[in-house]
DNA sequence: CCCGCATCTGACAACGTTGTCCAGGCTCTA
DNA sequence: TAGAGCCTGGACAACGTTGTCAGATGCGGG
């Protein structure tokens, strides 16, 4: 059934086995290039393409009609009468023929299927967010093709272009990168991008965001209000977008209290748990510790929750995004929640309006935040 | 840049807009048959492609080189002189072409690209398994598309054989149905095909899946072991593969332990936080209520918690899938753990060992579950 | 000077589909 | 029954790429 001699090796096999001449491509141009594959294996078996699938051409000969009677009974078109139908169908049938989808986007134009380029699929933040670009993609007809890119920019970079070069109709983008001149001749062409969750860099494109800044300040504000001084602050690199917007908005609500920070009282930059941990025992020891820590991120607030179950209660916490069962935790964690689904409803609407033509300015559009009290937050200072 | 006038549906418009004539297509054809597109719009606007993206015989013609030339360039075929290669790259980032992998797919027969099928990306337990799968696709070139059948055999089939007429190399399908005879004549033709978490119905494939079974009767046995006698299971539709497993798993222990099931001790196919909740508060009521639960999934464990957190403490609880923070709550919630990534990243190496062609025969693949004890399973009976 | 050889280049067909266009047969009317 | 008009069906080109193959060029040796 299978061809057993054969490796699998897409996209990637040239003619000659030989190699010995081959120039290694220059690199050094700027800018937009393309990059040529760099595997190199024996070429695969010739012909026995598809595993010899059936052609619309078998189709019609099996049923004794022309090929473009046969297209028009795969696409519901009029003009066949009842009769030939039935013929051309039974044929179909018996073949086990499906259309090649790749031919009629050649021919068409389009392929019905957008990009959606996210950081981890793994991370609970972009299963929702995920879902509910497929819904809308679905909605209109389209795939969804996707991949995680690791937060590493040239990773995007790649994953971007290779989706391009599949003609997606869409992209949606949620940036490692903060430089997207590679997107433009994309752009120019046609490709309808929105980005999400973070903004473009050097590109003008559609943006769709969490008030990042306005929810950490007021998620900051909510601890000072119930009487935090010494407040710390556990984030993400501040090259991330989302980070430094939120770092703003924790100086900005300390700031507006007349709160000067200390150094000591920020931690930016770690995110795996062991250092976080680190970090929180750090600004909760000593002799003037933190009476209460804000966390930037999800993945930052379940470990201080780790910590600060294990250390004797009393510092209060307030983290950026939700998470499971929060509320059944004692204290529940009062988080500054942002809606990911939204994210991505809005962000893939917006995408099927450019491609529907009835947008025209790129635009940034902010959804807010809402701070959901559970406990955690609401601790007064221990000391 | 963009046309305004046109509106966003791909695959589906026909020539004329006159619809009188059309005949509803027949749909009491049995078996794999051809659906039609069922909408239809205006025309589109001929002309104006990808929004005039350039093509190799654009660049070609800048370039003054032949077409095949600037094939060889773009896929870093030997037998180019530094030269000509040179002004052929200038011409590429000049125009900003990207090779079209649709008419590339056309050629040479494969798509590089494979179709993962689950049942909602926004469960937390499909996440990692996604991401698994991607990963490994990644390592062999390949891209990802994906789509969630909402646990709809329809649902399914429609999204897989939308994925085979784009002709990805292969397939991870969670199933949701129970019949993939639609899918023979896929299979003969080459793709490659992996389900995961559940088996195939109908249809010889290869199979990934945990251990429900056995890690059902585990975790029931473990609390039979810690004195519970009147243990309540609440778990999904049986006709879910791994729904009637992990009941099939409950029902082996209670019988092992000589214990006569009681009917109100088991509710079968409710999902619904609001139905699990009731199910779960009448086990605990009565004269002679549960004393622990078991409950068939990750979802259904949520509820049960935030039940149990409600009611006077004492009710054991084991839970199929593990969850985040489970281990912060008070008890902390024993489980009985599937590794979603792996389940993912075995089907995915068994894909592309398929596609290699150095797998033969379909196998069943089981990966064992693990108990993880943390309290709430290590309740004694409270009656 | 011519031949053989190696290297580089380009013309051309093919991949499977859809849009265009025309031919042939039918019905309906005058 | 002739002519007009409609309905059905098919031949053909085109989409953008890659594989095949043959032509062009340059070089060294006889």
């Amino acid at each position: 059934m299978l061809d057993a001699t054969s490796s699998y090796n897409p996209m990637t096999d040239t003619s000659p086995a030989d190699n010995r001449s081959r120039r290694t491509p220059v690199d050094d141009m700027t800018g937009h290039r393309i990059v040529p594959d760099t595997t190199r294996r024996a070429a695969r078996t010739p012909g026995n393409r598809y595993g010899n699938r059936p052609t619309m051409k078998d189709v019609a000969a099996r049923a004794g009609v022309g090929l473009k009677t046969v297209s028009r009974v795969v696409n519901g078109e009029p003009g066949v009468t009842p009769e030939t139908e039935r013929r051309v169908q039974e044929a179909i049938d018996a073949l086990g023929f499906r259309r090649n989808d790749s031919a009629r986007v050649l021919r068409k134009g389009r392929t019905a299927s957008i990009g959606l380029v996210l950081e981890d699929l793994a991370d609970p933040f972009y299963g929702p967010l995920s879902r509910a670009v497929e819904e809308v993609a679905r909605a209109h007809g389209a795939l969804l093709i996707n991949g995680s890119s690791a937060e590493d920019p040239e990773r995007e970079q790649e994953l971007v272009l290779a989706l391009c070069a599949r003609r997606v109709d869409g992209l949606v983008v949620i940036p490692a990168g903060d430089d997207h001149r590679y997107l433009e001749p994309e752009v120019k062409a046609g490709v309808a991008t929105v980005f999400v969750d973070r903004p473009a860099g050097q590109i003008d494109a559609d943006v769709v965001v969490s008030d990042n800044f306005g929810g950490a300040r007021d998620g900051v504000a909510h601890l000072i209000a119930h009487g935090h001084r010494r407040i710390g602050f556990i984030g993400d690199m501040p090259r991330i977008h989302t980070a430094a917007e939120r770092l703003r908005g924790y100086r900005a609500a300390m700031e507006d209290a007349g709160i000067t920070v200390q150094g000591s009282w920020m931690s930016l930059g770690v995110t795996d748990p062991e250092r976080v941990r680190r970090a929180a025992e750090e600004m909760l020891a000593g002799p003037r510790p933190v009476t209460a820590i804000f966390t930037g991120n999800n993945r930052v607030t379940v470990t201080v929750v780790r910590v600060l179950a294990e250390h004797p209660p009393g510092a209060a916490l307030v983290g950026f995004d939700d998470i499971e069962l929060a509320d059944l935790l004692r204290p529940g964690v009062t988080v500054v929640a942002q809606d990911a689904a939204a994210l991505g409803r809005t962000a893939a609407e917006r995408l099927f309006r450019q491609l529907d033509g009835t947008l025209l300015a790129p635009e940034r559009i902010e959804l807010p935040t809402r701070l959901v009290t559970r406990g955690s937050g609401e601790l007064p200072p221990a000391h």
